[in-house]
DNA sequence: TGTCCACAGGAAATACGGGGGT
DNA sequence: ACCCCCGTATTTCCTGTGGACA
């Protein structure tokens, strides 16, 4: 009978993966969806492991003057994504909210998220949100008068004002107008005792400033080292125990995934989203973890995450880096210029019905193409036969392949009218 | 040594579309 | 409904450049 047979085999199958299953609790794997209360517990235990000691040490001290009732100044962290700059703030900033409050210090802290980058003008805008002061604005609504309405929101606030600007150089274009309003103008105009708290991923982030506002800053810095490969150890032994058997993790595997990460990022969020994935590739495949497969599980990720950068692109950029697939195709993989990528370009804009741009500006789509580092490129001097890049495609061809067959043939024509 | 190619990449100008004010 | 302002994306215009070639 056929229908047995379907429920035998969903049955089967549904018994294999029950038995199989390794993950107990998923959520574990991904922070995007535990609950507040429950990231924070994580990372207490994260901290109780005597994980980012020195930092916390640090910043205790300097803000330990806001119990004594003085004004700290400033404070600046450096660290590389995935170091736990955020976290560790956030848990932080919330502890010493309680003792403040505890003594009856009147204390406010709010952090900023620019985890994204985004312009002057919607960084602003995410600050008067988060203070209560606007509401959230696309276009039209001028700097000045956003300003103005943050400074009457806070006018009657006499207390501390902790504002935690988390990757602060992701604002681009007038990074000095949304500095200079912080660091010069809000502290003159409010009541409340602000303490700004930067943090960036590049450790030279104010020399490229305006000088105005550099004189004016009093600055503390703070760094935050990469995590050593111990550390991931001790944040991934604890992912491990709230999210997996822990007999279905082989001995070692825990050490060798802190090892990759430490190598090459000391990125805790990488570290974690690789065993994640070590996980479901270990469950689909109905084994434990093993070192193999962590392997394998690695070169998938990155794989992933190239495939989703694109996915996720602006049409034109997804267009360019077609074009310069098909051109490095036609030339049997030999370096083309940016000549023949352009003329690619354009071919594949006709055929798609998709409005083309203009050399300038396909120049800079390869050299963002360059930084997502999904092509590899370097101006070269042919001499008398001019200036090019030299585009390579540096990856695996395998996924080249996918990389082109997911770029959407849009259809989707423009309204514009297709150049010539 | 000078020329000149084929672009790079900076700056200013322009186009565009959303949004507020009235 | 109209007008004006704003940020963003793209174009236009432009100057710069390393080295092969004459």
């Amino acid at each position: 009978m056929e229908t047995t047979t379907v429920r035998n085999k969903i049955i089967s199958r549904i018994r294999h993966m029950v038995k199989s299953a390794i993950i107990k609790d998923r959520r574990f794997l991904d922070d995007e969806q535990l609950i507040r209360s429950e990231q924070l517990a994580v990372l207490e235990e994260i901290f109780n492991a005597n994980v980012r000691d020195a930092e916390i040490q640090e910043l205790s001290s300097h803000f330990a003057a806001i119990l004594q009732g003085d004004h700290p100044c400033h404070l600046a962290i450096w660290g590389k994504t995935g170091t736990g700059k955020t976290l560790t703030l956030s848990f932080f900033l919330n502890l010493l909210a309680e003792m403040a409050r505890a003594k009856n210090v009147p204390i406010r802290h709010e952090q900023l998220d620019l985890s994204t980058p985004r312009p002057c003008f919607r960084a602003l805008n995410d600050l008067a949100c988060l203070l209560g002061a606007s509401k959230r604005y696309k276009k039209g609504i001028s700097l000045e008068e956003l300003m103005l309405r943050i400074e009457a929101k806070l006018a009657g606030y006499r207390g501390y004002l902790i504002l935690f600007i988390d990757e602060v150089d992701n604002v681009r274009r007038d990074r000095d107008t949304f500095l200079t309003f912080l660091v010069r103008r809000l502290p003159q105009r409010i009541n409340a005792k602000l303490v700004l708290v930067f943090a960036s991923n590049r450790l030279n982030w104010p020399d490229h400033l305006d000088p105005r506002v550099k004189s004016f800053l009093k600055l503390n810095e703070l760094i935050f080292k990469p995590y050593d490969a111990v550390d991931l150890q001790h944040i991934l032994r604890i992912r491990v125990e709230k999210a997996l058997r822990t007999d279905s993790v082989e001995r070692g595997v825990i050490e060798k995934i802190a090892a990759m990460a430490s190598q090459d990022h000391g990125d805790a969020r990488r570290a974690v989203a690789l065993l994640a994935k070590s996980a479901f590739v270990a469950e689909k495949a109905g084994s434990r973890i093993t070192l193999d497969l962590v392997e394998r599980a690695a070169t998938e990720l990155d794989r992933d995450r190239y495939l989703a950068l694109l996915r996720s692109a602006p049409t034109q950029l997804q267009a360019a880096m077609a074009a310069v697939i098909e051109a490095t195709l036609r030339s049997n993989g030999t370096p083309i210029g940016t000549g023949e990528a352009y003329d690619a370009y354009k071919r594949f804009c006709r055929g798609v019905g998709l409005r083309g741009m203009t050399g300038r500006a396909f120049g800079d789509l390869l050299a963002e193409l360059d930084m997502y580092s999904l092509i590899r490129s370097r101006v070269l001097s042919r001499g008398r036969y001019g200036r090019t890049r030299e585009i390579t495609i540096d990856l695996p061809q395998e996924l080249v392949d996918k990389i082109h067959g997911a770029i959407p043939p849009h259809s989707r024509a423009r309204k514009h009218q297709l150049d010539s």
